[in-house]
DNA sequence: CAGCTATATTACCAAACGGTAATATAAGAG
DNA sequence: CTCTTATATTACCGTTTGGTAATATAGCTG
């Protein structure tokens, strides 16, 4: 049983999980749009967008404005900040794996200059 | 129909959307564990943690050794980098609105000052 | 070999997801 | 008031997710 109300970072991290949402957050980046600007570049149905955007707006990455007949859309990249700080704390971790292979490829670049002579770095 | 294999983005985010799976990662950047050891804190089935295993795998966040009868569990950070990044193309906006938050919480101050003399920063 | 231990796999279930078509509602325009 | 446009809601469907219990497999150990 998993009854307790989602954490934000859940529903964060779930938006995000979709390819069509992080689209239209990149879309959005770009300035404010109504529903229908964001339904015609994504070949789905209008019900399916308006879903992708109560998703959006349930982790708080977008919010909607009450302007005349339409309703606008725009960006709250607030929720984004908890995110990066979340993975933030693993970036030791990354860095660690990218030291690893960077000495592992200097290692292999001495070996190869020691028995082929030089070599084109990519 | 969206049968195209998911992108590697897809995967970790939706990883990351469960709360077990995120402790799952907290604990293994302690160090390898192996199954039951990352079974014991979680009040799930063993096949249940089997089971985020295999998405954390699927999203490349963890991998498998053969150690005689265990199998350890290690965390593979190299993937939240790709994450750390897409999430990072936002940072100007939640800066943005920080810095809003930041010019509201002076102002406030300043009045605060006014109205009651020299006030402690956190 | 037999038995124990660690892990994976299977079968199953309820709930959530991502989509659609059809319909309802809101609000400006004639 | 009626028409039209923009958006939301409903009803429905197949797939995926997160969990379980039961069972199978792998590999030490006696």
């Amino acid at each position: 049983m998993h009854s307790a109300a989602p954490q934000p970072l859940d529903r964060v991290f779930a938006a995000l999980a979709d390819p069509t949402r992080r689209a239209i957050l990149a879309r959005l980046a770009a300035g404010e749009a109504t529903v229908n600007e964001l339904v015609a570049p994504f070949d789905l149905s209008q019900p399916a967008i308006s879903k992708h955007l109560k998703v959006l707006e349930g982790a708080g990455l977008v919010s909607r404005g009450r302007s005349a007949q339409t309703r606008p859309v725009r960006l709250n990249a607030a929720p984004l900040e908890r995110a990066a700080q979340w993975i933030g704390d693993y970036r030791r971790f990354w860095e660690e794996s990218l030291d690893q292979l960077d000495a592992y490829v200097k290692v292999l670049n001495r070996k190869e200059m020691r028995h082929a002579g030089k070599r084109r770095r990519k």
